[in-house]
DNA sequence: CGTACATCTGTTTTT
DNA sequence: CAGATGTACG
């Protein structure tokens, strides 16, 4: 387990309110910037258009930047550049990425190249900046400054309860497919009102989709929650409301950068948006008026301009729309934010040109693009691997058998990745790396803090901390096991509900109740136990001489007192011992926490785990190869990538095809998966795939042969079906047995694919010669067959039918294997 | 109220 | 196939 990456390591730097900057320091004001040509070593190295990123100076500046393009590099050495020169004060500076990890990586480079210089920007995520902002104004947006923040579980577990009163099942309504409507409503900046006024009321679907929506919004009203969605919009809804506030900001941020701006959605336009506005002349007199230093920024009217914004971003690696991610807000940048400048950068510092020219051709079937062409002054480098594999287990000893191959000609394991298109297609990688001995990390997959365990010491934590949070009350009330059923929960609930209390005021109440006396107890013993935790925070108390509790001292006080950990350590199921061993993690944590965020409390724990993603917790420094879906792998890099499951159904995965824009999004992650690999990239696929307990028949996916033959060298290829240009592909190509049909849909010739290609005979007769003929075949037990790879076997059983025919088969050296007689390159002695 | 078992789901990507 | 939900019983 790693340390989550602190969201903002940088020492707290004091509300805009608290400490107005100050304007005029050094080398601030007019002749600094432009003037006479000095040429900072910050510009070593770069290209021209790089350089013209760094250096450009003007009110809006967007910057193209295709796949390797160094844009991090160019990001990172913008802002140097703003603080090097004296433009901008390490406070005026907010920088905007996807995730922590890049907001970390860049802190860490600016720094490098800085030093102290750099402390006082912020530089994080969209949340992780809007909840910084909401916890700083909390009671101007109706809030707690201690409000909880819903993951999409608790969001689900909400809508669920909401869903089951309002019997709403019946129609059809399900926590999930309520909690993507509402998500993608709020996305759009929609609220209930909102919605509800444009709503067909005479539509009893509509009408309880609204009372649901309605609940669920006063639900978190009342915990003094918001879920993710709600960070956004709730800090665009706190900026419109109060130009005032809103003001602080814009006059604070006077550089504004984002980073994958291609991902926003409509509610982080708004943001952007409302950070970059002027602010007018009579609120900034106010400000001055009320002690805020705002002399310096003032232009010739005695307003205060908007922020110069930079964004960056590369439409073809949109991969966030079902999301809510519209690459418009990319499009239209030049139009939404007049005198932009637009700044390309093609040239790509990480892949060889045969990497480039396969992604090149795949995204090129994408319309509706701006023309954009990677390209490598690094040479064209092997030619990318493709190999079929009759399985996903297949698949996968392909993939370990090739890493180990690399592994010895010296290619570290942290330099390899394995990407694939769901997380269930790990379940069979990891069973050969295993037995491979390779050592891998998922990443992302099941999260620590998505462990039941680990949200139950949380929801300690977050009762704690935000005792209105009833959904994290709920979840503590049995956990451990108390006797407190579901029952008494809900006569709690309504006692509260009844006398216009809240959970936790019934809790303290528990004795009114009229329940029996073991449960009462049970009740009153947790509503101490979280009483005395709440005056350890309150320095105030006698309960606490040494001052407050910091977080580790207030969840091992809350795990001794609950007994959690142990009842888990003294349990005899096997499994807890893994959950006992996850909350001393947890604990462990803590005190990193502490550690390193001395001045921070319990309520910046809980953010910070709140808003922990996935490609957060990779450690570079682990020397393992990495694991993880193509959505995780944006903005990284190995030298070596395996790209998996390129199949029909998988990558475009099925669910994306009926979507607008589906396919098309579906080739942009492929096109992020290929320009992830520096030196080396397979491709492979699996004509069978294990997938809900039987096993289902898969068709190469449509992009592969998107990709010039010329580029690929197939071990093993998907057959003549794939074998364009070849000699004899119409007869071939009618053939509908599983394979022929996928290629048969093409839907136009990509541009500067060769016509006829030499046949790859030597494997195309391999593989349609004994693969895909056996159609007909009847095997029955006792028959002796032989296997292309396997060698001879006996037949001891036949299972399933039609296409799905499965013969066991007891391989005189290979041991027992599982046979799909349709397509397995097996023959009949 | 808790446990054990049976049945029935549903299966994309994630801040 | 596995996780979640529902049912029956102690």
């Amino acid at each position: 387990m790693t340390t989550p990456i602190a969201p903002d390591s940088a020492p707290a730097t004091t509300a805009p309110t608290a400490t107005p900057v100050i304007m005029d320091g050094p080398g601030f004001g007019p002749g600094a910037a432009g003037g006479e040509r000095y040429r900072s070593p910050l510009l070593d190295g770069l290209n021209p258009q790089q350089r013209e990123a760094v250096e450009y100076r003007g009110p809006a500046l967007l910057i193209i930047a295709g796949a390797g393009s160094g844009k991090t590099s160019v990001l990172t050495r913008r802002i140097a550049s703003l603080l090097e020169t004296r433009e901008a004060w390490p406070s005026q500076i907010l920088a905007i990425t996807f995730t922590n990890k890049a907001a970390a990586e860049m802190r860490d480079r600016v720094r490098a190249i800085l030093g102290q210089g750099a402390d006082g920007m912020w530089i994080s995520t969209f949340h992780s900046s809007c909840v910084r902002i909401l916890r700083r104004e909390a009671e101007k947006a109706g809030l707690t400054s201690t409000f909880s923040i819903y993951d999409s579980a608790d969001t689900k577990v909400t809508l669920k309860r909401i869903i089951k009163s309002l019997d709403a099942d019946t129609l059809g309504f399900t926590p999930g497919n309520v909690s993507a409507r509402i998500s993608k409503l709020k996305n759009e900046l929609a609220d209930v009102d909102s919605y509800a006024r444009n709503a067909n009321m005479s539509d009893p679907q509509e009408v309880m989709f609204v009372e649901i929506f309605r609940q669920y919004t006063s639900r978190l009203r009342a915990a003094s929650a918001l879920d993710f969605d709600d960070l956004i919009g709730e800090t665009v809804y706190l900026f419109r409301a109060f130009p005032a506030v809103a003001a602080l900001y814009r006059r604070r941020f006077r550089h504004l950068l984002v980073d994958e701006y291609q991902d926003t959605n409509h509610a982080q336009y708004a943001l952007v948006r409302e950070l970059t506005r002027p602010v007018s002349r009579e609120l900034a007199e106010e400000m001055e008026a009320d002690g805020v230093h705002v002399r310096n920024l003032r232009d010739a009217t005695g307003a205060i301009p908007g922020a110069s914004l930079t964004v960056v971003g590369d439409s073809d690696q949109s991969i966030y729309a079902f999301r809510g991610a519209d690459t418009r807000n990319i499009s239209e940048f030049e139009r939404d934010f007049p005198g932009t400048k637009v700044i390309l950068l093609e040239q790509n510092y990480r892949s060889t040109q045969n990497i480039l020219s396969a992604a090149n051709a795949v995204i090129g079937h994408n319309f509706d693009r701006k023309e954009k062409k990677l390209w490598s002054a690094g040479g064209d480098g092997e030619k990318i691997v493709g190999y079929t594999a009759y399985s996903g287990h297949d698949e996968a000893q392909f993939v370990a058998d090739e890493i180990a191959v690399l592994h010895q000609a010296g290619m570290a394991y942290r330099d390899m990745a394995v990407f694939y298109r769901t997380n269930a297609q790990t379940r069979a990688l990891e069973e050969i790396l295993v037995r491979a001995a390779v050592p891998y990390r998922v990443v992302g997959g099941t999260k620590f803090y998505e462990r039941a365990e680990i949200k139950d010491a949380l929801a300690y934590l977050i009762s704690v901390a935000n005792p209105v949070d009833e959904l994290a009350l709920r979840r503590i009330l049995n956990t451990p096991k108390r006797g407190i059923g579901p029952a008494t929960e809900t006569q709690l609930a309504s006692f509260a509900e009844a006398n216009q209390i809240t959970f936790r005021q019934a809790m303290r109440n528990a004795g009114a109740l009229g329940l029996g006396p073991k449960v009462t107890g049970a009740i009153l013993a947790l509503s101490t136990l979280l009483d005395e935790a709440a005056l350890k925070l309150d320095p105030a108390s006698p309960a606490s001489p040494a001052g407050p509790a910091n977080v580790s001292e207030l969840l091992t006080f809350l795990l001794d007192g609950s007994t959690l950990l142990a009842g888990l350590r003294n349990s005899r199921d096997p499994q807890d011992e893994a959950r006992a061993e996850n909350i001393e993690e947890l604990v462990a944590q803590t005190k990193d926490f502490n550690r390193e965020n001395p001045d921070s409390g319990l309520v910046d724990f809980l953010t910070q785990v709140s808003l922990v993603a996935a490609a957060d917790d990779l450690d570079d420094a682990s020397g393992t190869v990495s694991l993880m879906t193509l959505h995780t792998a944006k903005g990284l890099e190995y030298e070596a990538v395996f790209l998996t499951g390129v199949e029909e159904g998988l990558l475009p995965h099925q669910m994306s095809a009926g979507e607008p824009g589906g396919p098309a999004e579906e080739r942009r992650l492929f096109y992020v998966g290929i320009t992830r690999a520096r030196q080396r990239l397979y491709l492979s696929l699996a004509m069978t795939r294990a997938q809900f307990g039987d096993i289902n028949v898969a068709m190469p996916s449509r992009y592969l042969q998107e990709i010039p033959v010329d580029l690929i060298d197939w071990k093993q290829s998907p057959g003549m079906a794939n074998s364009r240009g070849g000699t004899q592909p119409r007869a071939l190509n009618a053939r509908r047995d599983g394979f022929g049909g996928g290629f048969g849909k093409r839907d136009g010739t990509p541009p500067g694919l060769p016509p006829a290609p030499k046949p790859k005979t030597e494997w195309a007769n391999r593989v349609t010669g004994t693969v895909r003929d056996n159609g007909d075949l009847t095997l029955a037990a006792g028959d002796r067959i032989r296997h292309v790879d396997f060698g001879d076997g006996r037949v001891n059983q036949v299972t399933g039918d039609g296409a799905k025919r499965i013969a066991h088969v007891q391989f005189d050296t290979a041991g027992a294997k599982k046979l799909l007689i349709k397509i397995a390159p097996i023959e009949k002695l």
